[in-house]
DNA sequence: TCCTTATATGAGCTATTGCTCATATAATAA
DNA sequence: TTATTATATGAGCAATAGCTCATATAAGGA
């Protein structure tokens, strides 16, 4: 089996380029609503009203349309992290970083299932981490690596947990998460804080 | 498709039940190794040195024998449940919990796949929601169903993102990932109880 | 012992899916 | 215009996987 995943050509024509991202786009639908594996890669060319030989053409196999999808995604979420104003109460910090990450899950259909594969989350977790892991060093410079690295850790995880059982709880509603998620964030870095020696804020006491 | 998980028949000669949990076991070795999709039911067969024939006299389909797994681990999972001891400090029922769900993931190899999958996560997380539910009812009878449910969803939300987690992350030590899930839950109980106005038990304050 | 029921076998059928390749057409450059 | 490169097509190949069924053997009861 070939399992490389870059592009087998670049696409130079104006034509290609939207024919290939004509593809992704399916794919996202098709992927987030049957589930990766259900998905053939005849029927995204269809729906894309495109034939196979031309997805071929770009893509090696069908995996490199999972990865090509997974870097969209990253590189997405790269351009989110710099809005964040790290100027404010933490709390609030906090609620807008879940609230963005919520957000960017309801843009992206394909998004959350992708978060929870095996296939993907690495990178993602190590991104997000980052993002985590760099603000905190932000507010708290007086935080130790590992405290912070510990936060970051539970932040992921903590998100993935609610991510992956909410899709089986439909009746739950997004704001109520959101608020839990917070308050659980919250708690945890008060908890590592205090552990710390480092003076909780008031806004979290 | 045949999507009926029920068994064919039930094995009524000793033979036939000890080849029956013969092909269980071997099945949920590999599905942990390569996962449920990479695995044939020829392969079971043959590992569990039966012939595919043997396997589908019981079992009707594939799916069937995911079914039998998690039917077995809930099974195993509701005996857990009664050897829990209440009368003692919240910090110490809690980790008690948490490490019983951690050697329970360790005993069984393919537990944690099948924990994280959509095909069985709906069962499973209402059974240990309600072996959270209930206990807190006991130790906390003041407390509201709310808050109680609240506390049960993001106690499993917390140990399956950290579950899923650290199948990326071998390098984090099993203690390390105990003790911080627990000081997670302990932090997040503590929010709840002060929202509720109860008073906070001198462990976790 | 004989008859019925339960269990075991594995070659191969059916269906599916990822992917190729010979061929044709459009865009671009010379 | 002409030559070259880029792009498009889709019937069908090769591989694989789930599952069946005709047949054979073992167990258990009468």
């Amino acid at each position: 089996m070939n399992d490389d995943l870059t592009m087998r050509k670049v696409p130079q024509q104006k034509r290609s380029k939207e024919r290939v991202d004509r593809i992704l786009s399916v794919a996202e639908t098709l992927f987030a609503q049957f589930g990766y594996d259900s998905v053939t890669t005849n029927q995204i060319a269809e729906r894309a009203g495109v034939s196979v030989g031309s997805l071929y053409q770009f893509f090696p196999n069908k995996d490199a349309l999972k990865e090509a999808l997974i870097n969209r995604y990253l590189e997405e979420m790269r351009q989110d992290k710099f809005s964040l104003n790290t100027n404010q109460p933490i709390s609030r910090i906090v609620r807008e970083m879940v609230g963005s990450t919520f957000a960017f899950s309801q843009r992206h259909a394909g998004f959350h299932n992708l978060f929870l594969s095996q296939f993907a989350s690495a990178r993602l977790h190590e991104q997000v981490m980052e993002g985590i892991y760099g603000m905190l060093g932000k507010v708290y410079p007086e935080m130790s690596e590992t405290g912070r690295f510990q936060c970051a850790f539970m932040g992921v995880a903590i998100v993935k947990g609610i991510i992956a059982m909410s899709s089986d709880r439909p009746d739950i509603a997004q704001e109520t998460l959101l608020d839990e998620i917070v308050r659980a964030l919250l708690a945890y870095l008060r908890a590592v804080l205090l552990l710390e020696g480092i003076s909780i804020p008031r806004d979290i006491a």
